[in-house]
DNA sequence: TAGATTGTTAATCGATTAACAATC
DNA sequence: TAGATTGTTAATCGATTAACAATC
């Protein structure tokens, strides 16, 4: 790892990299080349040699890329196996979704905390972990800094939450409201789930078939 | 509507000015120039004016763009306006939240139909639309003709449905299945919500910090 | 060794930014 | 009219693709 400056399109193709390698490993590959991988992933195979070449040499000239090496080797520059404490903000339906469904520890997230405004739903459990009043969150972060955050919550409440959160040092954000939090936090990392835009653009293509 | 072929990177910034503009007609805006439009969303007047010239000429010389209409245009390009419809297959945990906190009205989506192979989520409603028996689909589509899938099933499933869907007339998949529907089917267009590469995408820009 | 495939440099392509004449 | 701001062309920047020598 460590060269210089990474662009966002080589940045945005490592997880599906990572994944696809998985599958491989998983279907018994233990070599692959470039040419069978872009292939196989809809890209180039000039592509593929230079983004793993942004992050050192994976390759041996004549034979391809391990796929077991070059796997963990992704996984450590996305810092899967750094873990990182986080808290989940808004448990109605789309943030127990999301609590439940993802697998955060597969990819270097601990869940420590959830939290909620409505009163009906504190006390009760995730995965062990009780819902907490959205009021000891000043409390709660003071105590077990928690780096980041999951936002599942409305827009109407995000500029606030967001706000109170980077004061109280966290660093990162999985952001599923439709507010844009970098506008205002330019230093704090940001990955948006826009999930209406994605369906949006799902209109245009349907609309759009002409291309 | 109707310029020359238009590039993903245009496509995609459309929801995200939908959004922005929609705010600005809450706020009371009427007018907004290039440049001011272009602070708020960390973009650049160029781009933003060349965007909209991808469609038309939208604008008035001195003036700006009246918010409004340029609001319900680009709605119409994306679509919004004409209704898509949709079954949903596969509704646990992810698939109940898509099914509740997604508002497809808005966005052109009409959902008839959901289907899960769970025996004891069969027959429960949702939105006032029974669950249905996924040995059911075939006749169901062949009497009402979707479109669209919403398709929130595992990956290892994932296959062989979106084989059946593909032959049952679906032009269009929301895909939040870890599976790339779109190497297989190249005619058919996917919108991919692959929700753990975005999550990978903050373990790396966490671990990055120094960029 | 001969064949395969990498790592890397150079060429191409496309997207963003800058500039400015047109015009409201 | 004067000022503002668009629409559009030209310049720049960055990402992708092609090519090939290095080497396993």
């Amino acid at each position: 790892m460590g060269k210089a400056n990474i662009s966002n399109p080589v940045i945005r193709r490592l997880p599906r990299y990572y994944r696809f390698l998985g599958e491989l490993k998983s279907k018994g590959f233990t070599r692959i080349s470039s040419g069978e991988l872009s292939r196989r992933m809809g890209l180039t195979a000039s592509q593929v040699r230079q983004d793993f070449n942004c992050f050192g040499e994976f390759g041996q000239q004549g034979y391809g890329y391990n796929v077991d090496i070059l796997q963990s080797e992704i996984g450590a520059i996305l810092g899967l196996n750094k873990m990182h404490k986080a808290v989940l903000i808004g448990v109605g339906n789309l943030g127990r979704a999301v609590a439940q469904h993802i697998n955060f520890n597969l990819f270097g997230f601990q869940i420590i905390g959830y939290f909620e405004q409505k009163e009906s739903l504190i006390g009760q459990m995730i995965k062990n972990t009780p819902i907490r009043n959205i009021r000891d969150l000043d409390e709660f972060c003071r105590e077990n800094k928690p780096e980041v955050a999951v936002l599942c919550i409305p827009k109407e409440g995000a500029k606030v939450i967001s706000e109170q959160l980077v004061r109280l040092g966290i660093k990162g954000f999985w952001n599923f409201s439709h507010y844009d939090i970098s506008l205002n936090y330019p230093e704090v990392q940001v990955e948006n789930v826009h999930i209406n835009d994605s369906l949006m653009t799902l209109s245009y293509k349907l609309n759009n078939l002409d291309k």
